[in-house]
DNA sequence: TGTCGGCAAAGACGAATTGTCTTGTTGTCG
DNA sequence: CGACAACAAGACAATTCGTCTTTGCCGACA
């Protein structure tokens, strides 16, 4: 029932440093994401926050520690893109029974684009539109072919 | 720090009926969610249950109330759409600092779509990309400006 | 050798959320 | 009136989240 834990604000605040920083230790991570109170004094806990947010956060499997090392070194497992298309297919699974479609013409509708992006996407269409033309001699466009594929609400 | 309080599970569900019905009691609600028992002995908690949901959806400014006849009357105020375009929002936010160009890049390249839906799609980036075309009489505020869209993360 | 600082692991914590359920109160209709 | 559905208010356990404390470990260095 527990729908895959989504990952937090604090979280995503350490894979934002991660994805900057291509493996770092928890006393980078935590001097990125709480400056100002550079002296050791006081900011033992935060340190200790950053730990636990790891921690969590191999526990879901989107970073991994190197332990050879003394200082532990974490990395990102997923990239930027990865972790949106995990949210855009949630989206997708709520709101349009796992459909994407609806996504882009939502987006598309909202229109806020500039002109290069227009053209970039347009680009993007047509390579998609091309890529088909290979392979589907009929272009029969009246099936709808049934790719609904729910996609696992699993979970 | 508290981020505009996401839609529940169970919220969405109540959300999709009064998608469906425009416009339902507690008790329609709940009979739609919870099939089964269709007795009335103990389903007293069950309807009770999405009593407390519509508040809640109430609360969040996502339904609506008419009171006005003795069975309360909820109707979405906001719908599939809309609520699509928020939790898109969100994750262009969180993601890629407001901007949904990479969301949609990102959908696209997954490729998972229809011929029709690619036919559609493409209409609909050509649309866009005309409707730029003709900007030169409007010195509106569709200038080019609006460009990132900060977007307050906040609430 | 002894102790000192940084690192690690475990866990406690309070606050908040979520789905469910109980209990009373109120309104309506036969 | 009396029964019964709708309603309001809140209690409840379970979970989550960010933070913090504690305790032990290790190697370095005087």
């Amino acid at each position: 029932m527990a729908r895959a834990r989504d990952v937090t604000e604090a979280e995503l605040a350490v894979l934002q440093v991660l994805w900057e920083l291509e493996g770092a230790t928890v006393r980078e991570i935590t001097d990125r994401i709480y400056p100002a109170d550079s002296d050791g004094s006081a900011g033992n806990s935060e340190f200790a926050t950053v730990q636990k947010l790891c921690e969590r956060l191999e526990g879901k499997e989107l970073v991994a520690a190197d332990r050879s090392g003394r200082p532990k070194r974490y990395r990102a497992t997923v990239d930027r893109a990865s972790l949106t298309e995990r949210k855009l297919q949630a989206v997708a699974d709520d709101l349009h029974q796992g459909s994407v479609t609806p996504l882009v013409s939502q987006l598309l509708r909202g229109g806020k684009f500039s002109p290069d992006e227009i053209e970039t996407l347009r680009s993007e269409v047509e390579q998609l539109a091309s890529r088909r033309e290979r392979k589907g001699a009929s272009a029969k466009r009246t099936g709808k072919s049934a790719k609904k594929r729910g996609r696992g609400g699993s979970r």
